[in-house]
DNA sequence: TGACTCACG
DNA sequence: ACGTACGTGAGTCAG
């Protein structure tokens, strides 16, 4: 048999770049479809096959958005006139009778590359038709590749198989994917070896063959000392681009020939939508009979309604291009999901029989999806192990981006802020429903964020940055963290005894019993009957904090004994009693990340926060220990070493701390050698840590006095210190005296990537208030920059993890660290990808760093 | 529900 | 004269 396969994105594009754009009279564009059609018949007419395979990539208009296309002139994605096509062109495809191929994770190229190694497997023909040369790889005994290239302004095709490529380039097919390992490819993201091109590439590969015989015998092969050099610094890159570009032949799709053959089964159908898109000579070349549009031009499917709905099917067949959805959510699930199209909503519920089916379908689909809360689509896609594809618009995400102090971004509020009105609504079984109205809100409520994160240089930030970010947390929420619950229960048991006794002894010594977790009886026994004097006061009592227990511990034992029994109820209930109670049944921790809580831009952690599992005691830190990774997998640990100091110095451009840190020097101890005029191996452990408190004291917008009170010295000490600091690191502060004017000026502060923080407080007549806005003014930009960095890190990460099919998944963010759970094999992999995209998230005049480490748990492993 | 305390970066 | 470092979430008590 014969099989034409093609490369249907490949193929439509040069469709559409090569024909003007038409419309039919309605305005929607046709040019694509128009053009692939009469390519696809031209290709039936030369090669005759028996049967035609179309495929398509599933992954690349993915958060992608026209506003988005436009800040960034669309090189890359596909353009709005395109997109809209490709829906309408492989429904009209399948109506003649053709099978599209289609297959998650996988690119169009694997799909032609696995059909055509199946037809030389069973003896039969196969024609690749493409416009991208990589696929010349493909041609074989049997497998010829038709390449479509436009020479001067003409379509022509040339046809490739292996005689024809060895003698255009002199190698076989299978060598030209060794060159290209060698040459790279940009636009593919393949690195390539640096400094080599086409040329360099082309000449080592007709002399040596490949990569493996170039790298066993480096130090004796002819070739010039600085091709020598780059070969080998880049030799690992070139091997990783040897892997990506090589076209695989495993992609699990339909093989079996007689699956492609074409038969029209709906002409009907066809013939009626060549009649909506204008395009009537396509009829007769497709040989339909015009007359046969009539009979089924009546069939509308617009007037579907929610009772007559009994499919899945008929519901997708409501559905254009693009839908403003919302979904109800009701204790962290979507119950319910409501689709605004122009004026009528319609709303699919969880328990209508075909609603998994439906959903399924809708959320793979390449609709265009203008969400709320879109994190719960990926949670759901992710629920039933498929992908949301296409999502556009989260408008609680462009809400928190224009304003991310607010406690919340319920529709309600935002249509008061934006000024649009939220009609009373009826669905369609005509009784009240709130989200109805808030469906139906959804367009004008966009229109207004765009225009106004347009105006606010936000674009990137929630296209690159808080949209794809969304789907990566639904992800490693669905994943969660395995846990060792005996071991926490063990622990808990542990800490119950000792808290027991505990309990007793200070029982004997008050005298009396008493609850020691309510500070106001703690306060009256300590302070009142015990007569222990008392340090500090809080408005209804007296203060029994920790700082204040630990100055009186030397004098009054009792006051250990209580600070021991705090520290291990705190251990017990919040975490061993608190964590018991969240392990879903799966044995796994599924913490909800929130994305819009912090005025910052980072994200938190709740139900429960894995964000504040102790680290910093010997006995706490043991938690770690019950936070594992599942059978026959490992856990990768990353974090930034000092990403804020380092944000910090870039920020404020100080030449001094720029090149300390760029030196390698440790930074703390540089700053102590700089406040205490010291030279840096005079610095002694005690000073060292001071420097620390007053590093840190310098990014939270320090002041002498909490300062002295940190670190045990006079308020006059800590003001030298703070002085000496800035007279050292004068970028930083003259850049602290800017931000506060900026901000001032502005009535906001920002972060590198224009994220935003408004300071009212700054205008404030209240000194307390205006001071602090102060400290918020120097600390945000500082906070926040790290915050995007690490976010883009993270969604680097879950592309690379994805785009290099690995089982590995990213599980956990604490502000500056990733945990990524992977299988054995893969952890190695792992690492490097994730501290490679953590250190390469931001390019600043200070290198970022991460520190990685692989351990079977967090203890180990942080 | 707010205040207090304490876990994390 | 004022009160005292940035950002979070959770458990507990007591009104």
């Amino acid at each position: 048999m014969k099989l034409l396969v093609i490369d249907g994105n490949s193929i439509v594009n040069r469709a559409f770049y090569g024909i003007k754009l038409l419309t039919t009279k309605k305005g929607d564009y046709t040019n694509a479809i128009y053009g692939f059609l009469n390519i696809l018949l031209k290709l039936q007419d030369n090669c005759a096959p028996d049967a035609v395979a179309i495929a398509f990539d599933v992954h690349a208009p993915t958060f992608r958005h026209k506003m988005y296309d436009e800040y960034k002139a669309g090189r890359h994605a596909m353009p709005e006139e395109l997109r809209a096509q490709m829906p309408v062109l492989k429904n009209l495809l399948s109506l003649l009778g053709y099978k599209t191929v289609e297959c998650e994770g996988w690119e169009a190229d694997d799909i032609l590359g696995t059909l055509a190694a199946s037809c030389r497997k069973n003896g039969d023909e196969c024609f690749i038709a493409t416009g991208d040369r990589d696929s010349l790889q493909l041609a074989h005994d049997g497998v010829k590749v038709l390449l479509a290239r436009t020479k001067m302004g003409q379509a022509v095709t040339d046809v490739y198989d292996e005689a024809a490529i060895m003698e255009e380039y002199g190698i076989t097919p299978q060598a030209l994917i060794q060159v290209k390992a060698l040459q790279g490819d940009s636009s593919d993201n393949i690195p390539g070896v640096a400094g080599v091109g086409q040329k360099t590439a082309l000449d080592l590969i007709q002399r040596f063959g490949s990569l493996d015989y170039i790298y066993e015998n480096l130090d004796e092969i002819d070739i010039k000392k600085g091709v020598r050099e780059k070969l080998s610094n880049d030799k690992e890159k070139a091997y990783l681009s040897l892997e990506l570009g090589t076209i695989r032949t495993d992609a699990p799709v339909d093989t079996a020939l007689q699956s492609y053959t074409v038969n029209c089964e709906s002409k009907q159908k066809a013939v009626s939508e060549f009649v909506r898109l204008e395009l009537f000579s396509l009829i007769d070349k497709f040989n339909l009979n015009a007359n046969d549009a009539v009979a089924v031009q009546e069939e509308e499917p617009a007037e579907l309604t929610l009772e007559e709905a009994e499919s899945a099917q008929q519901l997708m067949a409501l559905f254009d291009t693009e839908v403003y959805v919302y979904p109800n959510i009701i204790e962290n699930e979507i119950t319910d999901l409501y689709f605004a199209f122009g004026e009528r909503v319609i709303a699919v519920r969880s328990y209508q029989p075909f609603y998994k089916d439906f959903v399924k379908e809708f959320l793979q689909s390449s609709v265009i999806k203008y969400t709320y809360n879109s994190k719960y689509l990926h949670r759901l896609a992710a629920q039933l192990g498929v992908t949301c594809w296409n999502v556009q618009g989260d408008l609680m995400l462009s809400a928190y981006l224009l304003s991310p102090s607010d406690s919340k971004y319920d529709i309600e509020q935002l249509c008061l802020e934006y000024g649009v009105s939220l009609p009373a609504y009826q669905n369609e079984l005509g009784s009240e429903d709130k989200c109805v109205s808030y469906a139906a809100v959804l367009a004008p409520l966009f229109e207004k964020t765009n225009e106004k994160l347009k105006e606010a240089e936000q674009l990137r930030l929630l296209f690159d940055i808080e949209l794809p970010l969304a789907r990566v947390l639904a992800k490693m929420e669905v994943e969660g963290f395995e846990v060792d619950r005996q071991g926490i229960e063990n622990f808990g048991t542990k800490l119950s005894a000792r808290i027991k006794e505990l309990t007793a002894e200070i029982y004997s010594l008050v005298g009396h019993e008493f609850n020691i977790n309510s500070p106001k009886q703690l306060g009256v026994v300590l302070f009142e009957e015990m007569m222990i004097p008392t340090k500090k006061k809080t408005k209804s009592g007296y203060s029994t904090k920790a700082e204040v227990l630990e100055e009186l511990a030397p004098d009054y034992p009792i006051v250990s004994l209580i600070l021991e029994y705090r520290s291990l109820s705190k251990l017990n209930s919040t975490y061993c009693e608190g964590l018991l109670k969240v392990i879903a049944p799966d044995g796994r921790i599924h913490t909800s990340f929130n994305q819009v809580e912090t005025r910052t831009g980072r994200i938190s952690s709740l139900e429960p926060n894995l964000q504040n599992i102790p680290i910093r005691t010997e006995l706490g830190r043991e938690m770690r220990k019950f936070f594992v990774a599942g059978e026959g997998k490992l856990l990768i640990d990353a974090d930034y070493s000092q990403i804020e100091l380092r944000v910090l110095a870039d920020l404020a451009d100080d030449e001094a701390m720029i090149s300390a840190f760029n030196n390698g020097e440790d930074i703390h101890r540089t700053t102590a050698a700089q406040v205490f005029n010291l030279p840096p191996d005079m610095v002694t452990p005690l000073l060292r840590s001071r420097a620390k408190a007053v590093n840190f004291g310098i990014v939270y917008g320090i002041g002498a006095f909490s300062l002295a009170k940190d670190i045990g010295v006079t308020n006059k000490e800590a003001k030298a210190y703070i002085d000496g600091y800035l007279q050292h690191f004068s970028g930083v502060a003259s850049y602290m005296n800017k931000m506060i004017e900026t901000a001032k000026d502005k009535g906001y502060s920002e972060t590198l990537f224009h994220r935003r923080r408004y300071l009212p407080e700054l205008a404030s007549s209240n000194h307390m208030l205006r001071a602090f806005g102060e400290r918020v003014a120097r600390n945000m930009p500082i906070q926040g920059t790290a915050a995007d960095i690490i976010k883009i890190a993270m969604v680097r990460v879950d592309n690379r993890l994805e785009a290099e099919n690995m089982q590995a998944r990213l599980i956990l963010q604490v502000h500056d660290e990733l945990i990524v759970e992977a299988p054995e094999n893969e952890a190695e992999r792992a690492l490097q990808i994730v501290t490679e995209e953590m250190e390469n998230a931001c390019n600043m005049k200070v290198k970022l760093l991460a520190d990685g480490k692989i351990a079977k748990d967090w203890f180990s492993a942080h």
